[in-house]
DNA sequence: TTGAAAGCGCTACCAC
DNA sequence: GTGGTAGCGCTTTCAA
């Protein structure tokens, strides 16, 4: 599908004559052509403000239900009904109200409808903190492509919350369900007890949470074992590459994931029939905290032959750490991560890990939000996905 | 050191906790969601279905603005501008209305207040296609951050909407606007021309372009010199590197930034003062067609010095071709690439690029945006933001 | 089989 | 200063 075309050029001097190799920066004003009203004249909210009603080609005015039933000729009750198939209305009617309602290009108006029904038809993401640390992460990616497909299968809007303000009030996206601008939210918050999630949950609204939250076990959640999928790691360096002196990076240690890798890691270990020997660095999941706990630890145990960090950012930061040392990986020290949201493929050699599914995760919690707010599912209930032990090149030539 | 339970090349592990109640597990449920009335059942929002009122604990109920109102002493209509901080209350009565809406634990109903104000006070971000193609992609992420920013400084929510099937009537996004359930959007559409986009346009529903869209120039639009970018990039290579046979690895020329690079591209050479020979494979912006398109490259064009790709996957699918032939990055061949959304840092060597600011383009496009819909931006802009060249390892040492 | 009307929560416009 | 009231668009009950 690639169709390569080939065009060959010669060109004689021409000096370079634009100065945008430096980053040109401006706001450039172009086209002015527009009507000067148009941005004003055509705001639909004030007294009814349609022009022609008639018209079926006039696309800006809002229309509403009343305007469909009015066009056919019926009451708006039975406009309605009848776009909702109810079993009442004649197929007659229904028929024309469709017709009309596809003429006009009538959509329901959302604040109305969820005002009626006492509640959003949306369903919510809301991460904690602000902006990038936690917001701008592959994995959030990766689960809002989840928690949108199956947010679009059911025909719900998504909407995004972060918290912008450690104590602004109410939190931003406890607002976001009491306004009832969503029906429900699906919290990934990272914090091992966030008084937030906590309000959530004891209020009763409908919460599923993303990872593992140890003191809320009558909150629905989604996630995947972080415990044996740390165990899977350490297990492959310890039996497939006979590694016995082994680091670990772990996350910040008020992270539930940090402390259930770590945990899965020292399990593993003490269970594998060999002597092994580890230490521990504290990162914060950064890539530059990997760096500096490679640093810690390379200084400390000079004999260390691998580091698991407890994801791949801080397992690429130690990467760029053992290299300036002039180690080679694997050769030299084994190095292995966790996630593989995509890091992890891309480095030099690639970073055995393990892979947790995002994607499935969001879509499976989206379904769950959807039962909870249609309350289908009775009990919480602590959904576990499949993960994944993938195997690179940063371990070594995989023999044993 | 039993060596049972072996990990294999791939090994997939399941989480110990299934759930009982389901057959549920890792294939998730297509949605098939029936309006069932199980869902009216236990609807709290019933029949002003409040069961305590007066305790202030009861953070369950649905506190309205009547509640607090009946609990200060005043009318609805006073609570509404006590609230509101209207110069018509005195102060005492606002004092009042405020603890008594903290107390309560008020939050103003969206739906009500969207409804009365003819226009939702959120915006919405809506992406074409659905999912992983567009969607999971590395410079949305980037662009919701920039986005939420600005929301956030406006208290304002935000709604994602992909569009989930080409043709399901009315396209997805057009849907929320229509809804109101947004008062405007941001779209961020790569297709050349997507007729949605121009339906939206026309409508004039306030919309901001992100990128460049030459057939709507009377849209507002935010996005970066791409010409200048890749000429910059251009330039770089004959003119830092002194490189004159260059080949371009185009994106899908239905896209106005692959035809913008690949202008960019072929002016400057043009302009270069030096004789240039350069050719063009046609990608489609993924890795695996820049792996393609540098195999016919490197088939057709045996003495080529340089591959410039239209983006960093493509560039890092080049590159993964390269190597495999056994050449090597910079010495046998330079590369260059475009966004530098990730992929291009972790490379080894790291892949010279145009830094797109898609951070700054999603909170420009949000700020704009928002001026649209108070009506207080008059002329449709288009707002060009400065890039960056990043020079990394993939073109040689950098000794002009 | 359909129409009329009530009311979800909110704000703006009147009177007082 | 403040209270009553209308009405945004929608669904649903009750009458006809």
């Amino acid at each position: 599908m690639t169709a390569a075309e080939r065009d060959e050029h010669r060109d004689e001097h021409r000096g370079p004559d634009r100065d945008a190799s430096r980053p040109d920066s401006n706001v450039v004003p172009l086209g002015r052509d527009t009507p000067a009203e148009g941005a004003d004249a055509n705001r639909p909210g004030g007294g009814r403000g349609r022009r022609r009603p008639t018209a079926a080609a006039d696309k800006r005015a809002t229309v509403t239900l009343k305007d469909v039933a009015t066009a056919v000729g019926v009451s708006q009750s039975a406009a309605s009904m009848a776009l909702a198939d109810h079993p009442r209305i004649s197929e007659a009617t229904k028929e024309a109200v469709r017709a009309a309602s596809a003429r006009l290009g009538y959509v329901p108006n959302s604040a109305g409808r969820a005002l009626r029904a006492g509640r959003s038809t949306s369903i919510a993401v809301v991460v904690p903190q602000t902006g990038q640390h936690v917001f701008g992460h592959p994995y959030f990616m990766h689960l809002l492509v989840g928690v949108t497909a199956e947010a679009n299968a059911r025909d719900a809007a998504l909407v995004v919350s972060t918290n912008p303000d450690e104590s602004h009030g109410v939190a931003a996206y406890e607002r976001v369900l009491r306004s009832q601008a969503a029906a429900g939210a699906i919290v990934a918050s990272a914090s091992i007890s966030d008084p937030n999630v906590n309000r959530m949950v004891d209020a009763a609204l409908p919460v599923v949470l993303v990872g593992r939250f140890v003191h809320l076990p009558h909150a629905a959640s989604v996630g995947i074992d972080e415990v044996a999928g740390a165990a899977a790691i350490a297990r492959h360096l310890v039996q497939d590459h006979g590694l016995t002196r082994i680091a670990h990076i772990s996350g910040p240690l008020n992270h539930q994931t940090a402390v259930d890798r770590y945990e899965g890691f020292r399990t593993a270990l003490a269970e594998s029939g060999r002597q092994c020997t580890h230490t521990l660095a504290v990162g914060d999941f950064s890539e530059e905290s990997g760096m500096l706990a490679a640093r810690q630890v390379l200084d400390s145990m000079s004999d260390v032959q691998a580091i698991f960090a407890a994801n791949d950012e801080m397992a690429y930061g130690a990467m760029l750490e053992i290299r300036s040392r002039g180690l080679r990986i694997p050769e030299d020290i084994a190095l292995a991560g966790y996630d593989d949201f995509g890091v992890s493929r891309l480095t030099t050699p690639g970073i055995t890990t393990i892979h947790v599914p995002a994607e499935a995760l969001g879509r499976q919690a989206a379904a769950i939000l959807f039962d909870l707010v249609d309350g289908t599912t009775p009990d919480p209930v602590h959904t576990v996905l499949p993960f994944e032990l993938v195997i690179r090149e940063s371990c070594g030539s995989h023999t044993a």
